[in-house]
DNA sequence: GAGCACACTGTAAACGTTTACAGAAGTATC
DNA sequence: GATACTTCTGTAAACGTTTACAGTGTGCTC
């Protein structure tokens, strides 16, 4: 009476059981008048069936959680609209748990999840320890994990070498003439802190020159803003004239911290990020970042998840994104700029 | 057997009935020894409650639906956290549902909501139709609205004053010696357009000036850019030395075509942005911008949300944030600029 | 008109919980 | 030892669906 109709009401007004409503809703089997009678009535109390009910009965949420670490960067938000592309006709609903950087948050949210909210869980988490691992693979729902997680884990898998993301930054410094690169990564007990500083160091070996690096205290802009001034008290003589940032949030840090002392970017400093998200396009000087395919893993994950849902018993698959470098201004090559007066070499050119 | 447990298992593992587990575990009186026995059977068997069940007999799933129209502009990421501040500790789970820019979608969204998956609804629609209107009325859960939604519709409302907030804006770009100050709306059609659109006549007409208005067909950076255009294709004289724009994505979509086409930013062009968003202190030069608290926004409207829960049959209530301008590099007053060549950098010392 | 096939419909059970109610067991009082 | 009282426990109903199963009715064939 006082709240939402169900079935029972509709049926009542129709005159015919509840059973029959059922069907005509879920388009079985129905004569056509009772279809139409069924219908009227349902139009008439403005009935819609509950989600819970339905939930209960068939075992099956229609609800999908996606966890990550920091909601404030952007990369995740391209992976999350990636996720509900790819879930997108499969009427399922995006249930977001960001769970700050407290990784026992991040324990509890799993363990939460096997009071059976959701059907499925798509995580990127930053950090990988045992106990983590461990609750994924005990969780009674499918999970896809986007990211490192180890070879021999039982979950289906969305990666990407970010290690080999690094070389490519590299090289590219190197064609672009820069010698003296550093490397400003965020935490290394975290996955993509450990992956980029191998890349890191294997593109220095296998260039003969030693990088500096730089460890951040998280992968935010603050935090590259506070390793900018580390590499600020690095000797004049072996100051870098590039660096690579673990991600673009460090990058921009890295630039706002070079520009406020007064370092041009790029003709003094180039910089290239990881991750490409949406804004490096857009800074000033746009920034070069390695792309790792957010928005696509997003969208391998969830059709990972539609295809697990679907045939529960098949194998796990790992499926590998290839990153890509996008060369915009911050990377420019020395050689160019200086004969070059165009727009951005110009309007940045110095003042004295 | 083969799922997970419930709770007919947990009592018959514990020998007791269901509904002393039930009571065990809600913390109902039970014996010493019962208690006892059921929580070994619950750490035995992996028991946890199963909350479609509990979610179909207590009528209530703990979880809160928040709509926005574009997960891509982190203003909505940032309300995002601010609502989930607001409802922690609340154990209530965070639904989130972009919609697109498709009205239709939104309706749909809304209307699907009436399934009751979710307890709540906090919603900021850039346009408000009146079927969305009526919708969001006639929904069987308690709604709360962050932006504007109408005087007498009975619904919580959290909002700022985006109007004053462009006047702020205007104020101090004629304070920091601007004269000819533009405006980059979004779409007009819009809640936020059309709010600051009144708040930008409003102060042309109180300063005596005539403002040029561009209209971006979104409230995105790219739109921004093309809006740059139209600004570029005003004659000369005419051309403006301050821009306001409807949000800091399109200040920044401007201050990227100001860039490429060589004007500079502050000292040419004062740029002015709506929001206040992470980026914003990021950007270089700095985005003056004016906040309208996003995150307390967010936050407010959980608690508006709580307490209606709570105590459904209370007034309907409307909660102000007040705008606030933050004053950064890219609108440093001329004078300052005139006579000194220095840097941003010093040039920003002083407007702060 | 009997028999049969078929299409549809209703009854009732099930999903996993919580909780009103009544009954049982224990304890204190006379 | 009976009584009243308290404290705990079990039974069963309920939340809103879906669906197996049995039953009803209709039309057809002989």
């Amino acid at each position: 009476m006082s709240g939402r109709p169900t079935i029972v009401e509709v049926a009542a007004q129709a005159g015919v059981s509840i059973a029959s409503v059922s069907r005509v809703l879920n388009g079985k089997s129905a004569r056509r008048e009772t279809q139409e009678r069924v219908r009227a009535a349902v139009v008439d109390l403005g009935y819609v069936p509950d989600a819970t009910g339905r939930a209960l009965k068939l075992g099956s949420t229609l609800q999908v959680a996606f966890a990550v670490d920091d909601v404030g960067n952007p990369v995740y938000t391209e992976m999350m609209q990636g996720v509900e592309d790819g879930l997108s006709g499969s009427g399922g609903r995006l249930l977001v748990a960001s769970t700050g950087h407290d990784p026992t948050d991040l324990l509890a949210l799993v363990h939460s999840l096997s009071r059976g909210y959701a059907d499925a869980l798509i995580i990127s988490p930053l950090r990988r320890p045992p106990e983590l691992v461990a609750a994924l693979v005990a969780l009674p729902v499918p999970v896809v994990v986007i990211g490192q997680i180890g070879d021999e884990v039982p979950l289906d898998v969305v990666r990407t070498d970010s290690r080999a993301g690094v070389v490519l930054a590299h090289t590219h410094l190197l064609e672009s003439g820069r010698r003296r690169i550093a490397f400003v990564n965020g935490p290394p007990d975290t996955a993509p802190g450990q992956a980029r500083l191998e890349g890191f160091r294997d593109a220095c070996a296998a260039a003969g020159l030693e990088g500096q690096i730089i460890q951040a205290d998280g992968f935010t802009v603050t935090a590259g803003e506070a390793a900018w001034s580390q590499v600020e008290s690095i000797s004049p003589r072996r100051r870098p004239d590039a660096v690579i940032a673990a991600n673009d949030l460090l990058a921009f840090g890295v630039m706002r911290g070079a520009a406020s002392a007064g370092r041009r970017v790029p003709r003094q400093l180039a910089v290239v990020g990881i991750d490409d998200t949406q804004f490096a396009r857009v800074f000033s000087p746009s920034l070069s970042s390695v792309s790792l395919g957010a928005r696509t893993r997003g969208r391998i994950a969830a059709r990972l998840l539609l295809d697990r849902i679907a045939a529960p018993g098949i194998p796990f698959r790992t499926e590998l994104v290839t990153p890509q470098l996008v060369v915009r201004e911050s990377s420019a090559p020395l050689v160019s700029l200086a004969p070059s007066r165009t727009s951005l070499a110009s309007s940045r050119r110095r003042t004295s």
